[in-house]
DNA sequence: CTTGACCTTACCACTATGGGAAGGTTCAAA
DNA sequence: TTTGAACCTTCCCATAGTGGTAAGGTCAAG
């Protein structure tokens, strides 16, 4: 059993962040000490480290919670697991898609600009334009 | 003059942000009929709608600050303008390379996993392993 | 016994946006 | 004139994820 700071070294996530998914019921509740210290098991380390995998991929606490599920649910069928795995792709193509449009955008202002001392400005203009920025 | 809604309907935002922006600071307080209605001018709608643009293209509200006051700046350099639109430029790019690993990541993943019937999973196995996910 | 390093809970902050409640105003129609 | 719809106001809450801080308890070493 290790206590909070051990198992947020030993599964990359903060104590903050670990209190923060038992409060939000992403993980049971720990097992705690006389005094009242969340004590963790080895499977508990598991969950945690599965958690911040999970996380560096984007997914959110509530997909995470689905996939723990899955990942607890022994009779599962993978196809469940991909289909989520699969929605959450297409969640960061819309991002990777809406920061493209900026960036385009973007660069575009940017290489229409002197940049020296003078005052005249495509970027400021055309933030100034009444007109559409591109977005539909 | 404009009411609130007619502003918010003429820049694109909502009434409800346009208030945001007052309690913020991003533009000076509205100023008010006798009931206490806030009532916006030309000039505050262009503002308006340079923080509409500006937001499309993600400038922060902190970002956008700093715009303004160039933008009101005669006596701006168009470096400066430049130099800002810069540097969110990178933050954009850093926010795509982010969501470049996700995806690369969890396509591999998606594309070894069956997705049949089978609770045999790679997506759950990758995720419940210790070893690392490729962020460093 | 004291000190330092931990732990606890309970707040507040951030970014940007939306929702809603409770109450006042304006204007037009009946 | 009254009433009702469609506004407006402020204030609070929620979202998602993370960090900070403060006030207090605990534990082990010196």
């Amino acid at each position: 059993m290790m206590r909070i700071s051990e198992a947020a070294q030993h599964s990359g996530l903060s104590s903050k962040m670990i209190r923060h998914y038992e409060d939000v019921g992403l993980i049971q509740p720990a097992a705690r000490t006389e005094a009242g210290y969340r004590q963790y098991s080895p499977a508990q380390l598991d969950q945690l480290g599965f958690i911040r995998h999970a996380r560096s991929l984007g997914f959110s606490i509530a997909q995470i919670r689905d996939l723990l599920q899955l990942r607890d649910n022994p009779r599962r069928a993978s196809r469940e697991v991909k289909q989520l795995a699969q929605k959450h792709l297409q969640e960061l193509d819309q991002q990777m898609l809406a920061l493209k449009k900026m960036q385009a955008m973007l660069e575009d202002l940017v290489a229409r600009c002197a940049g020296d001392d003078s005052p005249d400005c495509v970027i400021i203009d055309e933030l100034s334009d009444s007109g559409e920025t591109g977005n539909e």
